[in-house]
DNA sequence: TCGCATCTCATGGAAATCCATGCATGGATT
DNA sequence: AATCCATGCATGGATTTCCATGAGATGCGA
């Protein structure tokens, strides 16, 4: 498939690495941005795609595993290593901070291109499973502090009624708040409203009692 | 703290090294079981208790790595590989699938506890996880097929209207079989079931729009 | 055949939710 | 000072949920 809309970094110190792999990437159609250093990488203005970063373990400014760890908070692209020198504890480090692989040189071209597309295919994922989150958590911040109260009470399954007493309020305000937090964070139902209360891992407070009616 | 409800199994042909895994064990205060080879661990019956597999990469059976993904499903403790030959590909595929830790001959004594403690750990929370979904499974089970039908419909935030005309049957039977799921799910509010159905990989089927009233 | 579980439905009432309209206070902004 | 926003409250009604009681049909296993 090669769909157009995504694209490979390349990070490597070695000049003639990084134009082996970029032709390599050019000739199965996707599109690559080749950088000499971690420097670079890091400042230069990335497109926001769907993404994979090819990782030279030996760097001269920061070690690969490093930028890492460096980069792992945050919406960065999946890693596939290469190095000329690795060591397994190297390796077992870099898979366990979430690298997708590990290849030593020399690795074939068919090995590389199999941890390139399964890095782009877990950065779609991911980014798409971000983007939700960011519009969920978006729509979070425009809940008013009160709203903000409410919500972990409504979602742990309390009355309007104890809600509203757990806040010192009455029912009929707490209604209020409740309507408004499910219109600005567009929940169709209270099942909806729950559902993103968890991806927001808001905690519960209290549960109720089934006390029924 | 080494509590004594957890238990370290190793796996190696070598028997000195079984024998000296197995001291350096008991002289931290642990439990350990020792096999020789992999058949003889996996007919073995072992104590149920939060644990650790050392495991040797190549034993006279079959190849650890190839253990390691038999016995993926299912509530199998975390492994902590062990080997005098190791190389990258197989420490790779090893931390890939689960493995906790990779160490190569000769490894210190200190950096083996440390990836057990870990492995203890990390099991004690699966198991935690796994027990509590094991409880929601069983409720899961006492429903009568139609109350299975019906969480689906409820979880997905349909009334009980809206529900009804989707199974073709009349309100008040429905509200019966929610009534049931609620009970014998352990469920002390909607928002309660809502996060077992999420717990259980229950998929949502409809999604009401606010209509309303 | 009897008993049990399952699925079905009705009536009827108590409690809770959903919603609209209207109003008041206090703080921040314009 | 005027306005907006957040917060608070009340009344009143439509809708929904929650629950109990009663009851019929089906199918399966003892």
């Amino acid at each position: 498939m090669t769909t157009d809309e995504q694209i490979v970094f390349i990070v490597d110190d070695d000049q003639r690495i990084r134009e082996a792999l970029s032709e390599l990437l050019v000739s199965h159609g996707m599109r690559a941005i080749a950088f000499g250093s971690a420097g670079e990488y890091i400042n230069a203005d990335k497109p926001d795609l769907p993404a994979c970063l090819i990782l030279d373990v030996e760097l001269p400014d920061i070690n690969g595993l490093d930028l890492q760890r460096e980069i792992a908070v945050g919406g960065h692209p999946p890693i596939v290593f290469i190095t000329g020198h690795g060591d397994i504890p190297s390796s077992v480090r870099a898979i366990k901070h979430g690298a997708v692989d590990f290849l030593t040189k020399p690795f074939s071209d068919a090995d590389l291109m199999t941890a390139i597309h399964a890095a782009i295919a877990q950065d779609r994922e991911q980014r798409s499973q971000r983007a939700g989150l960011s519009l969920l958590r978006q729509r979070y911040l425009e809940l008013t502090p009160r709203e903000r109260e409410v919500l972990p009470l409504v979602v742990s399954g309390l009355l309007n009624k104890q809600a509203a007493a757990e806040l010192g309020i009455s029912e009929v305000t707490l209604e209020i708040h409740r309507r408004n937090v499910m219109q600005k964070m567009g929940a169709a139902s209270l099942a909806d409203l729950v559902r993103m209360a968890e991806r927001l891992e808001i905690p519960i407070t209290h549960s109720r009692r089934s006390g029924g009616g």
